[in-house]
DNA sequence: GTAGTGAGCCAAAACGTTTTGGACAAGCGC
DNA sequence: GCGCTTGTCCAAAACGTTTTGGCTCACTAC
């Protein structure tokens, strides 16, 4: 196997061959100056016969586009370590943007939080950026509009209202259509879990239920759990609500809303274990479909967040906006409500 | 909003604010040259203060690595355009390639096949790359060779016997494992539904069920159908049997075993409508674990190809390789068979 | 003849780094 | 004093492009 030589061929390869300066060559491929046509034809030929191909770290230094996105996935961000359970939403988003993108010819970078320091630092030479979820003035949103990169977020920046490049998923419609498909099938008292993180999906969640409430008398039964808590936080919570009508504190929800997957399968858990019927004596429904919301026994109900048609629509959009479209606006998703056994009531 | 100036703060700046070279400057951050200590951390504060960080880009020109893996996956590159539907595996493979990456301070970007011509030109400046599935003499491996890109694939080039660097998954032992399974359950006639891609995988599933059946005398039931016809096709191989069965020339197979999740999802619907019950009358397997072969009706026993462990794995080990390991030798992912319904008849 | 025009080409600058090959000064041994 | 070493620092080259600002030549218009 003869190593072709260590040396990449270079533009200069290509005008020494073609008996022109560089100047020429960079001209004849990119279609640029004026370059007499036998001489461009010519160098072309030249360029494909000793097989040239601009250097795009070269090209790039000079301010041009690098035909790269970068994806970062904020609630990926504060794990130790990254682990596949649990993150199937991100998984299947990242993978739909990697195909979006690459459909357009852009490769697709997945980087960790730029403002973290150490890493990748080509980060920032990326054409535009996508941020799935930022956290409440998000750093990473502060950093790429200082350095000029296109961003368009998924979820808004909640303390950031002049930025207007967001795919918006989900409305308050749709958080109530599972409030309100739980009241539909009998619920009087319906229980919150969100998260912890500060993203614009745990407060408009935990808003729009307050609201609700409000309007119509209903004890706010609200409870916070660090989404990397996973299962065994659904079962803490469910232990506190069991602790608190042990204790006469607080009589025992009949619905539980939990914004994660794992939460609610965990919450199920201790709940069947405690000797309550999914969904005779508690209905339970998610705000995340998973892989545990389909496997628990019973499936649990839940939103599903359709990664797939959100990832498209925030690839198309930064796109378009890379395109200089500053015109058109944000696209919406709509969620989709997945019934099954775990809300299997009889509808009033 | 005051844009803090279009510039991006350089090296330059850096080295004026400190009032010193921007060899100093590059020697103090990069800890490489001989500093004076207190030079040192001057440089080093100052270059904190203004909020500087080294350009990727121009560092990259230098030959530096650029801290970025890349990842082609050679099944999703003949489609016409990528579909979400039926690449969940691919998908969940990438997903986990990009935690892993991230894990240890890499990007990884996902890009089209590089022969292809246009795209993302800085595919090449990547440190190195993964190809999964490559086809038989596979030109991107060719091309990455030429350009000295260290990679590392999942799944031989079967023409290429000289190249070691893969991550095995699955063995002989275990695409027999599934025909067993078969006899084990009274199977006396097993067909075999292969895709029609020139990779290891199609190549070797057809090589080792041949060798059974020659071990056995068994007949040599062997279709080949399009990965990319989905459950249509798998619907086209039943019409298949089921037209030579009534002609008489061949009677129709016990089992079947289809490497594709949705040829056997397909398959299975046919055979159904056919009036055949699954798995009383015929019994279905899938080489490659899905959404349809998880959802159909019956559930359809399937090869988990472990994607996630797959992927941490061609990761690590081409991490391995960049950092001038070429000792370690390669790694094998153990496949899971689930077993479902399809399957479901008492053991012999 | 001279000035002006345009076509075709090129040398050199620029992009932001890293690295090479010194320069300079101080300290030391003689 | 002289040479050598050592500790600091820096100017300039190099990486491979794109782009700027010419230069040269042939032709035209006066």
């Amino acid at each position: 196997m003869p190593r072709p030589s260590r040396h990449r061929v270079t533009i200069h390869d290509v005008a020494r061959h073609a008996g022109v300066s560089i100047t020429t060559v960079s001209h004849s491929l990119n279609g640029k100056g004026v370059v007499a046509d036998a001489t461009r034809q010519r160098v072309i030929d030249t360029a494909k016969e000793i097989g040239y191909s601009a250097n795009a770290i070269a090209r790039g230094l000079r301010g041009n586009p690098l035909g790269v996105l970068g994806l970062v996935i904020r609630p990926l961000e504060d794990l130790d370590s990254y682990q596949p359970e649990g993150v199937d939403y991100f998984m299947r988003f990242a993978g739909a943007a990697a195909v979006e993108a690459l459909d357009h010819g852009f490769g697709l970078m997945l980087v960790r939080d730029p403002t973290a320091g150490a890493l990748p630092g080509i980060a920032l030479a990326v054409d535009g950026f996508i941020i799935s979820d930022p956290v409440a003035n998000d750093p990473v949103i502060a950093l790429l509009i200082r350095n000029d990169i296109p961003i368009v977020t998924v979820g808004r920046d909640t303390e950031r209202p002049e930025f207007r490049d967001w795919v918006e998923t989900g409305t308050t419609t749709d958080r109530r259509a599972v409030v309100n498909a739980l009241v539909d099938r009998g619920a009087k008292r319906i229980a919150l879990v969100t998260g912890t993180d500060s993203n614009a999906w745990n407060a408009d969640s935990d808003l729009s239920y307050r609201q609700w409430a409000a309007e119509l008398g209903h004890d706010e039964l609200v409870y916070h759990q660090d989404e990397r808590s996973g299962e065994a936080g659904g079962r803490a919570v469910a232990e506190l609500m069991l602790a608190a009508a042990l204790a006469g504190e607080q009589e025992l929800p009949d619905a539980i809303y939990c914004l994660t997957g794992r939460h609610a399968a965990g919450l199920q858990q201790r709940l069947q274990e405690a000797g309550y019927r999914i969904p005779s004596d508690i209905m339970i429904a998610a705000g995340s479909d998973s892989e545990q919301t389909r496997n628990s026994t019973p499936p649990i109900t839940s939103v599903d967040l359709v990664p797939e048609a959100t990832a498209k629509a925030a690839v198309d959009f930064l796109l378009r906006r890379l395109e200089g479209d500053t015109e058109s606006s944000s696209p919406f998703v709509q969620n989709v409500l997945r019934f099954r056994e775990s809300t299997n009531r009889p509808l009033l």
